[in-house]
DNA sequence: TGTAGTACCTGAACCGGTTCAGTGATCCCA
DNA sequence: TGGGATCACTGAACCGGTTCAGGTACTACA
């Protein structure tokens, strides 16, 4: 079947183009019954406008970008982005835009490359960001660049109305675990963070150190790259420490939770007896180890829906807006249970 | 900054839009000094030729599109889909192809509706598409639509030449997992199966039946649907059957594995000494089980990259394609270790 | 010296929509 | 009855590239 245009429509109907386009764009300036026609003819023919031509003519590509910048291996293992996606992508279908997905590596330049490339084609017409980072150059760089972007999951202290953001309150998230081990009896733990360079891990560690001090607790530091490795190892070298050794540890995601445990259970260690174990992220790992792992459920599906949709209002001209998300809750589960 | 066009930088050269066009697209007819001051000029500018007006112009969308069609709830939990996705995109990249996803529930009309609208709207030029069903309507589907694709993971005996397709052999896999049972001392086995809806799932049976034949094994067949759910019921039915219980079972992915795993605890059985568990899948969750889970380990990294540059070659005019993926290798691990 | 061939370059048409300015026809109300 | 407002519709310009059919000027060769 041979491509059909507005002007083959057009000229079945015996009216203009410019009649075909206002009836299919619910635009005034033709009749209703004039409108019934097109729509009709267009479904009978099951016709849908050519997309470049609609993007070049309304300058709008119909399309949202985005650069997922992390360890493939990474990516590959973490449920947590794959359910953010899908938060992200239904939002995005309901709003009638496309979502373009690049995957690169952990070089910054890469992602930086894809933006320059994505706003100088006008492929997008905006982009989701995540993770910001300590002295972060996407947003000067997008708003050089006028590409529109919501930054997704920036801390609540770091959100100036000058973009759109969700954000999320670590502090009363860390309050919350460190509140539940305080319950346990724990009283020196030890935070097994993500890299500092994320400007949200920062947030973490300042809120686990004030409300630990506020309960008399001490905190161990330990920074560490999200990895299973990385998580395996930490716990090592917190237990090969001098000084008493930590009876709980708190880790930045499920990965380097269940390498935590790995590791307890190769050094002969028993959880949570010796050591318990609380992750800052939720997934079917914590929910399957042994012993099944407490996390704080943070609901990444909803956290992509939200970011997705001020995303489209910035789109549709609204001014930046800031939008927190719910506070976490926090799953119990038998890597913390009562001594 | 004002958005340059190719006539602005025509005007700057003091040359014709056309001359512009054939430097930039490294076309004959322009010196090569003419093509190194555009060049130059482009990149002094950061200027990249619009995307939707060369879309339009050469009628190409330099997109092609994916459907995720599957549950939300194990798309974010399988990791396998992501690491796919990774190879996939990784290998559009390099064809300067962008990766056009989009996300639906199980319900076969979204799927059909999203190609429809994508062909009709010339959005993409090419689709992936997974999973093999029995009377797939896709192929046809998409053959009317005009819209090139390749049928990722047909099973070896369905894949007529006339499209583009990876196929894996499935009874080859079968055969490696039958008989890595065999040589464990089992003589009865369950196989617990996805939908046989799915072409290959169909080809496992028929392999895992033929080889445990040869063998002198039995096979104890189960339909179940992937979910962590299933897998749990899967073990709690066949061992409550009439009958010898099977002293080991297969299960058609890494979820249903845990699943099983979980059903074999709460009954009070141990694995591998009451029941042994083979995954059709391997992934971080078998390798943090405990006991860690033997499984076939598919690459699906690697995969997702072929499909794509399949897809790639097809667009390029190359003619139907089919590619066998290299068998998989069996992961032994402790869920099988010796009685 | 004439002519065919080639390399380089250009104007204009074209891709398929959107949108603006303008034209009749109809309607309302003084 | 007439004048302005409203409605339905249209032709043409436009978005920003690609591509085709020439047009020079210069070289090669008989």
């Amino acid at each position: 079947m041979a491509k059909e245009t507005i002007a083959g429509l057009a000229k079945r109907l015996g009216i203009s183009k410019a009649s075909v386009s206002y009836a299919l764009n619910g635009q005034p300036g033709v009749s209703e019954l004039t409108r019934r026609r097109v729509l009709d003819l267009a479904e009978e023919l099951e016709w849908y406008p050519s997309s470049s031509a609609r993007a070049l003519s309304r300058s709008r590509a119909g399309a949202v970008g985005m650069v997922l910048s992390a360890d493939p291996l990474l990516i590959g293992t973490e449920p947590y982005h794959m359910a953010m996606l899908a938060g992200i992508e239904t939002a995005l279908a309901e709003g009638d835009m496309a979502l373009m997905l690049r995957m690169v590596g952990k070089d910054p330049a890469q992602e930086r490359a894809t933006y320059e490339r994505w706003a100088g084609e006008r492929k997008v017409d905006g982009v989701l960001v995540f993770d910001h980072l300590h002295h972060d150059p996407r947003p000067a760089l997008l708003d050089r660049l006028g590409l529109p972007f919501v930054l997704h999951g920036a801390p609540e202290s770091a959100a100036p109305p000058a973009f759109s953001g969700t954000t999320t309150d670590h502090a009363v998230d860390a309050a919350t675990i460190v509140r539940h081990l305080h319950d346990r009896g724990h009283r020196r733990i030890a935070h097994v963070s993500g890299p500092r360079t994320f400007l949200h891990e920062e947030e973490r560690i300042r809120g686990v150190a004030e409300c630990a001090g506020g309960h008399g607790i001490e905190v161990v530091p330990y920074e560490a790259d999200y990895a299973l490795e990385a998580g395996h190892h930490a716990v090592v070298s917190l237990l090969h420490a001098p000084g008493d050794r930590p009876t709980a540890m708190v880790f930045g995601n499920d990965l380097m939770s269940m390498g935590g445990l790995l590791a307890l259970r190769e050094l002969g260690l028993r959880c949570p007896e010796d050591v318990a174990i609380v992750s800052w992220d939720d997934s079917l790992h914590c929910q399957l180890a042994s012993p099944a792992v407490t996390a704080l459920s943070r609901n990444p599906g909803m956290q992509g829906r939200v970011a997705a949709e001020l995303l489209l209002a910035l789109l549709d001209g609204g001014g930046p807006q800031t939008r927190s998300m719910p506070v976490s809750e926090l799953v119990v589960r038998s890597s913390t249970a009562a001594a």
